[in-house]
DNA sequence: TATTGTTATACTCTATAACTATA
DNA sequence: TATAGTTATAGAGTATAACAATA
């Protein structure tokens, strides 16, 4: 894609970055620390201090409920979370980080926060030209480990 | 996540919304067309007058060369591309577009380029901080497919 | 020897639908 | 009736490893 002289959608951009980010991720969450990169960005997803829902959790990764039973399983088979029942809602299960994910949170969202990468939506017409500018510069770098060039 | 006060990684915000956009056009992709997200993806990317050797699109996809097999082998039942031969390099295999491919490309790239979402990577300090609070903002519109304040 | 693409395998993600237990 | 979570199912994406054909 990127046909020359015609516009190209912020949508295409966004997602060329998101899928090299996540594609740097997943190999960090995998080889660093046995984890996909879901199970990784739900991790970082569930604050220490702040529990949360599995329906709230689904809604942040942008999938169906019955996704979230699979991620938080493996998730809590590893020790890094609890589902703990709401007393005031019996229906709703909150998942509760144990003292191991709140360590390995810190150590993955330190590394994140170090490789440092960005992104977008819902922008005035100036702004959005302004992030545009800024958004094709952020990737004229190629990625390396690609063999375009090779 | 959000950890408020603390930095927020570029990284994370570049997530949170490519999840999003990835999702809505995961949606338009299955119920307009038919494909998955990484078929309507992989069909952008090639262009009708540059037909593309499979090894660079598993690049531009971020995955291993050995899924491009099985997403090309859906596309092209499906008549949208073909596999065709590469005179100067027998190895190579080269995906060149249909001209049913070619138009459902056309329509899909029309409704990606209307539905303009955005997105990031190598900048200057400063551009990189203009560039955060643009996304900040970006994403403060809440999502209306989550329940969140429901 | 190295590269391109395929095949086989195993695991994860994903949506859908049907189910339960709650509300 | 509606919602939160689970289970079952089927399909797709993903990495790894082994392979054939070619360079």
């Amino acid at each position: 894609m990127l046909d020359h002289k015609k516009q190209v959608s912020a949508y295409w951009l966004l997602m060329q970055v998101a899928i090299r980010a996540r594609h740097d991720f997943a190999r960090l969450a995998e080889k660093k620390y046995q984890l996909t990169w879901a199970q990784m960005h739900t991790l970082c997803l569930i604050e220490p201090e702040h529990p949360m829902a599995m329906n709230l959790i689904s809604c942040q990764l942008g999938c169906d409920a019955s996704n979230v039973t699979g991620i938080i399983d493996r998730l809590e088979a590893q020790g890094y979370m609890l589902r703990r029942d709401n007393p005031f809602d019996r229906r709703i299960k909150t998942i509760v980080l144990t003292n191991e994910g709140t360590m390995l949170r810190t150590r993955i969202l330190n590394d994140i926060t170090q490789a440092g990468i960005t992104y977008v939506q819902n922008l005035t017409t100036k702004e959005h030209q302004q992030l545009y500018s800024l958004l094709v510069k952020a990737l004229s770098t190629p990625t390396k480990s690609c063999n375009i060039n090779v």
